[in-house]
DNA sequence: GTCGAATATACGCCGATGGTTATATACGCG
DNA sequence: CGCGTATATAACCATCGGCGTATATTCGAC
């Protein structure tokens, strides 16, 4: 999956409303405070990615969350992962060491 | 941390490589296939954001990684990741059961 | 101090992208 | 069928970011 869909603040946005529930557009459109076609465009990328789905509903498209592609992200992180919690390791140790003194 | 700093395939790539061990600019320059101000331009960006640090060596200037900063990308996936490892295991849970009959 | 090596910064170009407004499409209703 | 509602697409514009070239800077060697 594409770093870039994610790097856009309102479409993490959009991602972080639909966690609670689905939604449709025009509800997502006033809580982003950006036009409808401005969404629409954004949940057109989404889409694209594969991080939401669509359903029908006369004429409501309530879009839901599709979280799998991210575990793309957690996979490229994952050797790195390692390298930070190692030093957070490694500073609780010293502040336990700290402590004792 | 800003997404977007992890949206260029080029700084990706960067701090892949320095995932093996710290490299000077001249290297990386080379390694990634584009020009010494754009390497450098990219390594700016990834200092800006904490991602990598500088040792000087004489004219050369080592660069390596700091990974700290990525623990926020990780902390933005931890709701999502709780949905998409139950996904996957209700699939494991199916798959076993395919594998039963 | 002068030269070459290694890197950083300045600048200009160009394509990609996000935002808007206008328009098309699809649907339920009367 | 004609209308209003909800959404998608088109067209356009402005900004941003990444690329390369040219130039500045820093440092060691001589």
């Amino acid at each position: 999956m594409r770093f870039d869909v994610l790097a856009e603040p309102a479409r993490r946005r959009i991602l972080d409303l639909l966690l609670e529930r689905p939604r449709a557009v025009g509800e997502l459109t006033e809580l982003l405070g950006l036009s409808q076609p401005g969404t629409s465009k954004h949940l057109r990328v989404l889409r694209d990615a594969g991080l939401v789905a669509v359903r029908k509903d006369a004429q409501r498209r309530w879009y839901e969350l599709r979280p799998e592609p991210l575990a793309e992200i957690d996979a490229w992180l994952t050797p790195y992962r390692r390298l930070w919690s190692r030093r957070l390791d490694a500073l609780e140790r010293h502040l336990d060491t700290m402590e004792d003194t």
